[in-house]
Parts: C-alpha cells; sequence; structure tokens
DNA sequence: TAACAAAATTAGTCAAGACTAAAAATGTTG
DNA sequence: CAACATTTTTAGTCTTGACTAATTTTGTTA
C-alpha cells in the first residue's frame, strides 16, 4: 500500500515531527510551529492532513505522534536531509546555510540525482577530490 | 533600483521567454504554455506580472519581448540553469534529469551554495571546455 | 480552587498559481 | 473575401497553504 507524494510542505512538517521527537521525546504544535516559522494554526491543519494520510496520530490537545508508516516516511526525509547538508559541507559551504539549501533540496530532487550524490559521498568521502 | 525577488513561477516564465527567443527570435503564448506543460491563460496572467515588473513587454495578441532588465535578470537565471546542470552531469546524473532537477535547483539556492558550485566546476573542469 | 496564562483549535480571509470555458483578435485558405 | 482555424485574452473557479481573530481546553499559581 503506497501513499500519494507528499507536497513539499507537508514533507517539512512531517519530518519536524520527527526532529522534535527525537530531540524532546514529544512534538508540540507549538514548537512545531516555531521550528518551521509558521502560526500553530498552519501547524494544526497540517497535521489534519498529516492524520488523514495515515502518518501522524494526537489526542485532542496534545503533542503529535508519528505511526509506523509516518515514521518510516519521516526517516527517509530526514536522511535525505542529512546526505544533502554533508554534501554541501564538503563543497564548503556552511553550516547553517547548508542546512537551509539542503532544506529546500531534499523535497525536489530526483531519486537519480540523490543517488550520484549519496556515491560521490562514498566514493570521495576523504580526500580524492579529483575527476 | 533593484526589483523585488521574483516567485519561482515567474522566474521560469521569464527564463522560457529567454530561451524562446534565443532558440526561435520570438516567444510565443502558446510555445511558452507547451514549454512549462501549463495552459495559455496561465502564461498570459505571468506575463501581465513580468509586465507590471518591468521584465517584458509584449503588443496585444503577439509575441513576449524582453526589456533590458528582464534580459538582464533572465541571463543570471539561465547561467544558474546551465551552471547546475553541467555540475550534475559531473555527478553522473543523465541529461534529461539533470536538466529537470537543474531547473528546480535554480530557484532555490543560496548564493553561497551556487559560489561553491561554481568553483567546483571551475577546479575540475577538463582544460578543453575552460574559457 | 478560582483566576489567569498558555496552548490548541476553529472559523474565516487572502494570495499565488494552476485550471476551464468562452470571447475576441489574428491568420489562413478555398 | 468569407469562412474556418488558431492564438490570445478574459472571466471565473479551485486548491494549497499561509494568516488573524476568537474560542476552547489545559496548565499554573496565588
Amino acid at each position: 500500500m503506497e501513499h500519494a507524494k507528499l507536497s513539499q510542505s507537508l514533507e517539512d512538517y512531517l519530518e519536524m515531527v520527527h526532529i522534535l521527537r527525537l530531540a524532546n521525546g514529544v512534538a508540540r504544535v507549538k514548537d512545531i510551529a516555531a521550528a518551521l516559522s509558521v502560526k500553530m494554526p498552519s501547524v494544526a491543519k497540517a497535521m489534519i492532513e498529516l492524520k488523514k494520510l495515515g502518518l501522524v496520530t494526537q489526542e485532542p490537545y496534545s503533542g503529535v505522534e508519528l505511526t509506523e508508516e509516518g515514521e518510516r516516511v519521516a526517516a527517509i526525509i530526514l536522511n535525505r536531509h542529512i546526505l544533502l547538508k554533508g554534501f554541501l559541507i564538503k563543497l564548503g559551504v556552511s553550516e547553517a546555510i547548508a542546512d537551509k539549501d539542503a532544506c529546500c533540496m531534499e523535497h525536489i530532487l530526483s531519486a537519480e540525482t540523490l543517488g550520484k550524490i549519496e556515491e560521490f559521498m562514498k566514493v570521495k568521502a576523504p580526500k580524492s577530490i579529483r575527476k
């Protein structure tokens, strides 16, 4: 059973739920909003969508949990983020900018490009910086 | 006098006007629509915005022209596209996918990241394609 | 525990950017 | 040159995803 592709926006929300749960054990609406620089009602609406998709659960007026499937999808997104950030840092981009740009790239790159970047990171890891 | 930052969508339209003018001498609404996989009314509305911004001109019911400023901005966007496409190809991505992914990346990457990619391309480029 | 503070939700608005349908203008051709 | 085809434009709808304002629920504390 496959889920429809998430919008960039929903991917961001889902990823942030995962990150906050890893960091704090719980993902609260207020913290999701602050982390993504949006207001709480925007988070509430996004959570409604993610619930419909079976990716998160939430008791009324409490923190957001991930379903098993939600955790799986969130982990994929987060891994993409980590890969891309590391890649940009290897190119010499500062950490803050690498993080920000990875955040955009993670939603748009094709599987093929992601695969090539992964290869690049493996092969070229330490020093062999040449063609 | 600086223009406000264009939306990703308007950047795409402006770039395509430039590309079609380079290829055909003229950028027609119909061709812009086909090239971007949208319908003609979407192009018409985008052109209204670009006219407001002083980037294109258009006689009623005819092709779209670039202003001097429009040409300048379009060239910057197109150069980003060419840089990124070449970069992805160097990573081993197929040309079609490189083109598609470059198209997304060109609107979102920071100046810093673009600069580092440029450096990377210079250092690693075979002598045959150096200026 | 009553009152206040904080967090979450609901309701409704707005803008961007796509679409369809239909009208207007331009081009083509028998 | 009249009829038809193509292109452009206009008008209006829809979806996404933000927002504010106001309400409801939960948490805190005097």
